[in-house]
DNA sequence: AACATGACGGACA
DNA sequence: GTGTCCGCCATGT
């Protein structure tokens, strides 16, 4: 993968709103590789850190947070709340707050 | 080179 | 709605 790529989905994780999600796959799709949302998943891990990115904000197609996530769905799900996003018990977001570029 | 592994996604039953 | 199956793709061993 190339590096402006890889810079390239940086910076449409840090332009997710505050308030809203997107999925791993709308990721890859929006940065023009669709089908590679597992290499949005490494960039998380790998890049979080050290980019300050909202990982928060990034959940899975079905609008779910994914329930064995290295950092804690329990910390995801409250960062979550704290922007004013309701997720219910089983770490689902309703779609009202799936960020929608146009 | 050949597997195995994921914070995944879509199709289908 | 649920669960299974298979494709995906970079990385690690």
């Amino acid at each position: 993968m190339t590096e402006d790529i890889k810079d390239n989905i940086i910076t449409i994780i840090k332009n997710i709103p505050k308030g809203y999600v997107t999925s791993y796959g709308r990721i890859a799709s929006m940065a023009g590789i669709p089908r590679s949302a597992r290499y949005i998943v490494y960039i998380l891990k790998t890049e979080t850190s050290h980019h300050n990115l909202p990982w928060h904000r990034v959940v899975n197609s079905r609008l779910q947070i994914a329930i064995k996530n290295p950092i804690g769905q329990n910390e995801q799900m409250q960062l979550l709340r704290s922007e004013g996003i309701p997720v219910d018990q089983e770490g689902k977001i309703t779609k009202e707050y799936l960020w929608m570029p146009y």
